[in-house]
DNA sequence: CCGAAATACTTTACGTGTAAAGTTATACTA
DNA sequence: TAGTATAACTTTACACGTAAAGTATTTCGG
């Protein structure tokens, strides 16, 4: 008994290439969140903010800086760094030179949880992706890379 | 002038794949999403849920049901099939052998629009595979699949 | 220097995601 | 069969995402 299969064509494959992207993406990013909300009252979205002004020259951006790099509009940072500054992770002060920018400081508190939010982060992606070996990583990033490239 | 480069750890390949993972998936479904929008005013959530339903037999099935293939919470989805209700896309009658159930059966014009967007979503998807060829593509899906098993 | 355009951000309205509590129907056990 | 557990769904409260309109500041052309 022979069954029927799913046709090899291009256009199908891509199909299937996206389908199964963004279901992995989904279930990567749902545990992750899971986790840091059980582990540390906390979420990947402002996980990401730490993150990446941990990279910023002492630790502080402008909020539209941060949405570019979040990938993110300037009306949701703005509303996530309002409750992040709530819980003292961040600090906004009017810039020195340009007043209309919002200068975003990572505090104290931002910094040491980030150090530990980093740490688990790193563990769990380890675990997740225990799957693959070094070699299949690369091939999988740069796989990536080139679809990102038409995006 | 030596740039000083990332380390090349398991660890931190893992990190680098799983960022540019969900970077692109993000990329690509807010790519899909503003085109459903504009062109269909509908989204990839509703989108989503006829295309499961499809498949399913007499374009019918459980809330639950629903949530599962999707993904997603039961109450998410409750509200979701609210709105698509009220657009007529879907129908919900208590099940007939057990009458906790929603059943959730496609209507005529949720069959319709899913054609037109199934077809449109298709090319949208080409297009931006465009880089892999058949081979990359193949290949990518497979180590999606490697990397699901242990999620 | 003055008015217009551009830029940075906030606010608002809404869609979509979760967890947790509430409602109703079914199933199971004593 | 009464009582309780289980299951399907809805409701609520909140986080987080967008687009679009609003506010304040800077920049630029005349």
């Amino acid at each position: 008994m022979e069954r029927k299969r799913a046709p090899d064509t291009r256009s199908k494959n891509a199909l299937r290439a996206w389908i199964r992207l963004t279901k992995v993406a989904k279930r990567i990013e749902s545990h992750v969140n899971r986790r840091f909300a059980e582990s540390h009252d906390t979420s990947l979205a402002r996980f990401d903010v730490l993150a990446n002004l941990e990279r910023c020259e002492d630790h502080a951006a402008g909020a539209t800086e941060l949405s570019r790099m979040l990938l993110a509009s300037q009306g949701n940072i703005s509303r996530l760094l309002d409750r992040m500054e709530q819980d003292r992770l961040v600090r906004r002060r009017a810039g020195t030179r340009d007043r209309r920018v919002s200068e975003v400081q990572m505090t104290r508190a931002g910094e040491t949880l980030f150090a530990r939010l980093a740490a688990d982060h790193e563990t769990w992606t380890d675990a997740m992706f225990g799957e693959l070996d070094n070699g299949e990583l690369k091939q999988l990033t740069a796989l990536l890379g080139k679809l990102r490239a038409r995006l």
